[in-house]
DNA sequence: TCATCATGTTTTTTATAAAGAACAATATCA
DNA sequence: TGATATTGTTCTTTATAAAAAACATGATGA
């Protein structure tokens, strides 16, 4: 249930339920219902400003209420989010991640192959792969 | 707002307000607010009996509202989570795949270039991107 | 040791979410 | 072409979310 959550993250934070009750700008009473299931139908806005001082989100509130369960407290963090929203959003495909993915796990990683492509130099610093070839004819 | 993602959604299933509000166990009157944004604070249970029928989830309804944004309707869905789970643990960093996504919207995608390996070659099938190098020092 | 404070709970009140009409406007078809 | 059905809206009501207040219990400390 969605008060777990919420105490759990509350108390990790050494928080009261008074001291978010306040931070949350919630009334400390309606906090504890909502703690103990007492009143499982909260707003958006109630949850959204109960999740803003545990750093959280309503979708981590929501745990398994609801489908998915991202979060940083989950190892994937808000910046990888974003970048992946985007290049999915630019169409890379599960299977062009798998490779690079793949890559990894084989420990090509570690050895030093040849062959350079300019116009991806630049790239370098913010990363030690380059990929020198992108086939289209499939 | 939450109100376009709804009607955006709701339409592409075509389905009217009234059929929608139906489905969903939620009166018309209240849907037609919220699709409006007249009223922007339902319950997480409103939310929840609206996602269904639409085959989404609270979620991906908040949408801007709440930090991020995953949804199959979105491409990124639960197979695309544990992929990039499992890379992140094998040491994938951010700038790894800030290269791969800068190479798919700078549209090298389109173009062909040359040079093949043998050891990835295998991997075509499944992705339109191949890797030729991986530079280790820096 | 008793007074003040902080804790979380339960009671009471009030604000508003959500339903249930009734409504106007457009579509459908006999 | 006029009756009936759907559409989405607006008005009215009622159910309940959320606040405010009062309460009980333990902690702190003078």
């Amino acid at each position: 249930m969605i008060g777990e959550r919420i105490k759990s993250l509350r108390e990790k934070k050494g928080y009261s339920i008074t001291k978010l009750a306040d931070l949350a700008g919630v009334s400390k009473s309606y906090l504890s219902y909502i703690e103990r299931n007492m009143q499982n139908n909260p707003s958006l806005q109630v949850m959204a400003k109960i999740a803003a001082p545990l750093d959280s989100n309503i979708e981590y509130l929501l745990g398994d209420e609801s489908l998915p369960k991202l979060h940083e407290n989950d190892l994937l963090d808000d910046e990888w989010r974003s970048i992946i929203q985007n290049a999915v959003e630019e169409g890379m495909s599960k299977g062009d991640f798998q490779v690079l993915k793949d890559l990894i796990r084989s420990n090509l990683w570690k050895k030093n192959m040849t062959e350079r492509n300019a116009s991806i130099n630049e790239k370098k610093k913010t990363s030690n792969i380059i990929i020198l070839h992108i086939d289209n004819d499939n």
